[in-house]
DNA sequence: GTCTATAGGGAGATAGAC
DNA sequence: GTCTATCTCCCTATAGAC
């Protein structure tokens, strides 16, 4: 999978994963041409060989960023049985996508950071894609309670915003070397499926297996929302 | 609750309001003092007589974003009568950030376009208060959990996360005029207590009433996430 | 309170040497 | 391919008139 790399297609990602770095940074307008310069270990007139301009390197990271998305997720689903139901495909698809915006994190948050800043002709082609993705979520969705399995009450446009904002938000607060994204993965598809009242199977990581009690809780420190 | 303001309160508000949407639109380093006199029908030099530097508004706005959340929370959880159970103060909880957030919706997306830009100092104070607002929710579903109304298998801290991320994201999506916030924040609760599987009778809105069948669906039109 | 004018510093992008 | 040097423009913040 991973290509020989022509020298000038090495400074070029180079200067891509630096430019994603300092996006994330400093948003759009924050970042200067400079300061992915140095992080690329060059002079910022050198950038202009490999992109012809600021625009030009945003442009870039933000289609990475989405494109990585979609990319696993269609490789997932592709790679399930036949036999597949409509859980196995919703499961498969929010680890995907999970996998994902973690694996290319540096241009999964320069995306969330730069997108709304960003010219609008560039903003309208990355929204092209995301709405793109968002429709192969709502024929998850629609697929699985056409199977009947969902209760006939499930608004379904509202479940996959629900659900997409959530996985998106990981970002914020997913640090590789705690969690593991298939524990994170199993336990967001039981709360979307069985919810925390039901009793659902597949649950994992059960934080208090004590039985219920008016415990003394600590303040726990919480990382920001 | 509507004060009389004094003039130069009158002002100040102008500006303040005006700087929301600045920031919401260019993010921080993208916003300029001009822009913000030209929002607020001024000219920039006029603006340092009510806040003295650019860190000044950007750190009363953020503080405005999320204290509109944490008030309205605590306001509503306050309201509940003693008998409420865990999923009538997760539905107030639910209800009332998603009124709050969509309230002072400039105020929001202000934050969430510059909060990852803003100097340091300035977010690590804003950071403490999400923090803290973090803690409350941990509480909610402490205590729910408690009162024995979630499985045992449930894991608080994600369900957090991933609760604390779907609504956040809703201000990304939410028009008004088009659903109301009570639908969505019913819809809401119900996915996360009873899942889309179970059959909670708290349901509204049913999208597709008809029995389930194959039925040919168009692309629909969605909205990037 | 709001204005005009401006000081002082950086920004994106280009030209041409090496 | 990468460098240095530089053009031109726009930024935050201040000073002082009204």
């Amino acid at each position: 999978m991973t290509k020989k790399l022509a020298k000038s297609a090495i400074s070029q990602k180079r200067v891509l994963d630096a430019a994603a770095r300092i996006f994330r940074d400093y948003g759009y307008a924050g970042t200067t041409m400079r300061a992915i310069a140095d992080e690329a270990d060059l002079k910022a007139g050198s950038i202009y060989y490999h992109y012809k301009s600021k625009d030009d390197l945003i442009s870039a990271v933000l289609d990475i960023g989405i494109r990585a998305v979609t990319d696993n997720v269609d490789k997932a689903l592709k790679a399930l049985p036949e036999t597949a139901t409509g859980r196995d495909r919703i499961e498969a698809a929010i680890r995907a996508h999970l996998s994902a915006i973690i694996e290319v994190g540096d241009y999964t948050l320069a995306t969330r950071r730069a997108l709304g800043q960003v010219p609008e002709a560039i903003r309208a082609r990355n929204t092209r894609m995301r709405d793109t993705y968002g429709s192969v979520w709502q024929e998850i969705l629609a697929d699985a309670h056409d199977r009947g399995e969902f209760r006939t009450t499930a608004n379904l446009t509202l479940a996959r915003l629900f659900i997409l904002g959530a996985l998106n938000w990981t970002i914020e607060w997913f640090k590789p070397g705690g969690r593991s994204i298939d524990d994170v993965a199993r336990e967001f598809a039981s709360v979307v499926l069985d919810g925390l009242s039901g009793n659902g199977g597949s649950a994992a990581m059960a934080e208090e297996l004590s039985p219920p009690a008016k415990a003394k809780r600590s303040s726990p420190r919480i990382r920001a929302v």
